[in-house]
Parts: C-alpha cells; structure tokens; sequence
DNA sequence: CGAAATCAAAGGTTTCTCCTGTGGAAGCCG
DNA sequence: CGGCTTCCACAGGAGAAACCTTTGATTTCG
C-alpha cells in the first residue's frame, strides 16, 4: 500500500535527481529511499525512474504522479494547521450550554469576552432548560455547561458559582406588602415560565415542595416559555410572577415598568454551578468556564452586597 | 509521525461513530483502529474523540480535520489514477527519437497510428541527427529511437527495419547519363543537408570516405540543414544533391519538378535500426517501437520491390 | 439485574523500516 | 587508458510498528 513516506522520498528523488542527494536532504541513508522509492513502484505497478548509468531518469509516469503525490502531502499538512488552529483556539467552534434564563446573567458580556479574546472562533450557546442540558453533558454532545443545582452525577466536576434567590414580582404593590408565604404563593394567580420543563425544572420543584407542605398545590394560572413573557404578564396586572433577583438585577432598566418585588419567605434560593466532565476538559471549554466562573462570581459578589 | 492508515481509520472512525464499526469495516480488529486513531491523536496533539461511555464523541478537532484527511486521500487516489492512465496509454506523454530526415520515412503516417491508437497521449517526436539521437539514448533522455547505423554501444538493443539506397539528384539529365562514380561526385557541384551535423553525420562519413579513396576530398558547394531544402536548390539546376531513395519514394508527387536521379556506381546503402536501451521497454514505447517498425518494414518491402 | 456492546490494555507475532557494509557500474580527469 | 569518485543495488540485522487475540471494565438496554 503506497504511503505518505513513499511519497516525500520520491518527490526528494525527483527534485533532487539522485536516491543520494534525496537521502542527503530527506536525513536517510541513500538504501532507505532507494527502498521506498521502489515500494512506491511497486505499489502503483509503474516504473517511476529509469535506473541509466549511475543516474536516475524520471519516466512519464513520475512526471504524471508528482503534482498528485505534492497535493496529498499539502492536505495532509493543511491538515495539520487546520487542527492546530482549533487547538490553539484561533479558529473553530465551542459549544458551551446553559439553561436558558442564563442569557440574563451573561450571554452578551460573555460572547463579548470570547470573541474578543480569540476573534476567530465560533461560539454556541445551547441549552433550554437545566435538566435538557445536563442530559447532554451526559451524554458527552455537551463538553460543560452552567445549570441549575443539584447535579446528582458522580461523574461530573460541580463548581457551584452563583447563588440567586427567588423573589416575588407583582404589578400591585398591595400584594407585596404581606410576607409572600408559601400559603401566599397557592393562593396567588401566577404566570410561571418553562412550561416545557415544569416536570424537570429546579426552581419548579423548589416552589412546589414549599407549596405542598403547605397542604396546597402549586398551580400557575399562566404558563409561559420565556421569563421575560412572564414579567410583560406581570407587568400588564395580569398575573403575578416568581423569578430570581439576578435577573432583575441584570434587566435594569429594561425591566417592564410598574413592577416591583419582595422575598419570599422563608427565602429560597437557587445554586447555579459550572458542570463538566471528569476529566481532561478541551483548552476551548476551558476559556469557556474560567470566562463563566469569573462573570457569574462576580455577579454574585455584586449580588450579595446590595440590599434586599 | 501522521500517516494515510490513520486518516484512513480516523474517517472511517468518525463516519461510523465506533471504533468497533470502523473495524469491521476496513476489516481490523477493533484495537488496531483504536491504537491508529490514538497514534494520530498524538501525531496531532489533539483530542479527536472524547471516549464518552460506551461511545465516542468527535471534537472540534476531528470535525476541522475530517476534509483535510479526506482531501488528502483523495489526492493520492487520484495520484493511482494518473499513473494508471499513464501506464494504460490513456493520457501522458511518448517521446521518440528520430534522425530529421525520418519525416519522410514515416512521421505523418506513425502520428496517425499512434493516435488512432491511444486517442489520449501526447507524442513528443524529437531529434536532428542520428548521432544527436544516440546520444539522448545514452544519457536516458529518450528511451527508443529510429537512427541510421553504425551504432556502436553494447548496451543497446539495434533492430535494423529499412535499407536505403544513396542516389544522385539533378535537374540535368546530362549528368545521368555516365556513372556516378566517387571521382563524379568530387567534380561535381554538390548542395549536402545536415550543415550543423557534417562531422558525424553517417551519411556524410559514407560519402567522404568513398570520395577520399579516390584521392579527393568531399567539398559540397552548398550546405543547408534541410533534405527539402537541397532538393530544392537541385531543382533550380543550382546544384546537384545525395539523397535517399526512399525520400524520393516517399515525396513521390510532391518532388519538386525537373528533378531526376540515379544510382550511385559502386551503390552505397545506409540502414536503419530501431535503437533502445538493454532492458525493460515502457509500453508507451513499445507501442510505438512496434508502429515504427511495422512502417519501416513495409516501406522496406515496397522499395525492393520497385525497379531501381 | 442480566445480556450485549463498546473501548482499553496486555502480550506476542509478523511485518516494515532503517541502518551499515559491500559490490558493481559509470562518469571524470590527469 | 587507468585510477578516483560517485552513484545505485543488494544483503544482513536491529529496532519499531502494525496487528491480532484475549481479557477486563464500563455502559446501555431489555
């Protein structure tokens, strides 16, 4: 079977005119590629060199293989370059998941930090919910992510990051003036969001535990996909809504005007952890989470420090 | 170091998603492939599959690299097709050596035959001078020649295919009459081709050794490189002119008018030989080996054949 | 929980690669 | 023309690579 080596010592050969000058440039003793040369020949059953004197004559079969043999060694060191430069992060693609209310947190400052770190790569976010993503971490389509705890899965590294609490929005003062209870939350008309996930989701779980020790259950008036749907609801009067201090925090301005929002009580909080695989983790996802783990640290920390 | 087996395992690794599939595919054992994939992985210094469970995951790297290998496998097939076709007489180049004059022996028709043939190849027909010729042949610069004799090189395989006959050319039947002896042609005013080859040229050596022993010497009046040339200026009664007869049998109509010759008194010949290296002949030479002395042969027989 | 499938590792055999050393042929030059 | 150099071919042997079989560990699926 002709082979790459066959190919680079009869290319030497044939620039160079000699099995010997070949030998000479190529750091081989001259048998080695008179050796190879002949494999060569045998594999494509032609004669490349006419052996005249104590020279080499190209045939036209060497003349016809050249430019062919010369293609196959670039590709083969394009190749190279072109896994080089995924692993040196200058082009390629990171695929990093989230759940999806972490845009909120820091999907435009993160790409900001990516992109501007290494201008050539690709970058997808993907991910809906926790569960959906942490199914993928799993299943390895996922290299590491930024969910919602808990992650019961021995065979992830778990760094939890951010600690958020969940808050109550309302249109209506009036009903942010009492203690919002978890008797409070049975009673109230809600809009929640992750209607697809409402089985799976944490903080929907977290909410309806509370509810139901309370003898109640929990049964949101409204469901939505998005939190940002469910906050225009709140904020038209139609329902009330429960979502997390940091995303508050993170709308601002853009918040939907009339809202306001209380703690619940007791609190309840929800733990956001960068999750990835034991083991070696990619130098692309690496720049990933230590991006996350920074941004979202720093969330926290600027967090913690204002007042409820 | 990066070899073709391990692209080769690494495509069909990712094409199939296993290992084990890859294997049974190109009909290893399961370890080789995964030992080849790992060699690259190292050749490369990448991860190309995080080993994920039961099951393999491309990476990033595997995904840039996948067209490269593939583009570099492909380079070297189509590599054993050019030589192929080479080898197959469907494309490529033939060289062959002939002395100028052989143009009118056979050229126009052997292109014909060659081409009928082998409708693909280039046919490359070089050469001034027998001995010009014989001297490519030496150095390995063409393979296979039609030349006049002597050829004195034991390395050389001679097939002698036509015998020529020297006749005199003029435009004056006056000079036709008597024989043309040696001592005729040293009186004679004489326009002889092969200006550039007058040294070694054999027929000239044929015809100054004849005129020598009469005790005078060859001194064309005229020298020109071409046969036509000289029969030309014959034509125009400015000199007269050697040539061969078969030159004479191939021009046929086409001699120029007014011209009209005789035999040389004692007769001098030359022979023709198809020349090539001791040794394996390429087929594309064979070929046309064989063409040249089919078409040789033949105008050999027909030349007998004709009265003087 | 058992069965099937998959990758990884170990051990051993065969094949390939490459070297050194040698011989022969061809060209070069005095 | 004879010696010198240069080049290719060949042989033998050491080391590396390729490949196989067997085994083990893990995961998935019924």
């Amino acid at each position: 079977m002709i082979s790459l080596h066959q190919l680079r010592c009869f290319l030497a050969t044939l620039e160079h005119g000699s099995f010997t000058a070949a030998a000479g440039v190529l750091g081989y003793a001259q048998p080695s590629i008179s050796e190879q040369v002949r494999l060569l020949e045998q594999g494509l059953d032609t004669t490349l060199f006419r052996r005249v004197g104590r020279g080499l004559v190209p045939t036209e079969a060497a003349r016809a293989l050249a430019p062919h043999a010369a293609a196959a060694l670039a590709a083969v060191a394009e190749a190279g370059r072109a896994v080089a430069s995924v692993r040196e992060l200058l082009t390629g693609t990171v695929r990093f998941g989230m759940f999806r209310t972490a845009r909120f947190y820091l999907t435009a400052d993160l790409v900001a930090d990516v992109l501007h770190q290494h201008p050539g790569v690709r970058l997808e976010l993907v991910g809906q919910n926790s569960a959906e993503v942490l199914e993928h971490l799993r299943k390895g389509r996922l290299e590491a992510a930024v969910i919602a705890l808990p992650v019961e899965d021995e065979n992830m590294v778990v760094t939890p990051v951010l600690r958020d609490e969940l808050v109550y929005v309302s249109a209506d003062p009036s009903r942010l003036h009492a203690r919002v209870t978890p008797a409070a939350l049975a009673a109230a008309q809600l809009v929640l969001p992750d209607a697809s996930w409402r089985e799976t989701d944490t903080t929907r779980r977290q909410l309806a535990q509370a509810v139901q020790r309370t003898g109640h259950s929990l049964r949101p008036r409204i469901e939505v996909e998005d939190t940002e749907t469910a906050l225009d609801i709140a904020a038209r009067g139609l329902a009330d809504t429960v979502t997390w201090r940091g995303v508050l925090h993170a709308l601002g301005d853009r918040l939907p005007a009339g809202l306001a929002w209380a703690p619940l009580r007791p609190a309840m909080y929800e733990t956001f952890a960068v999750v990835h695989r034991q083991g070696e983790l990619s130098p692309a996802s690496r720049v990933v989470v230590d991006l996350v783990m920074a941004r979202m640290r720093g969330l926290d920390r600027a967090m913690r420090a204002e007042p409820a």
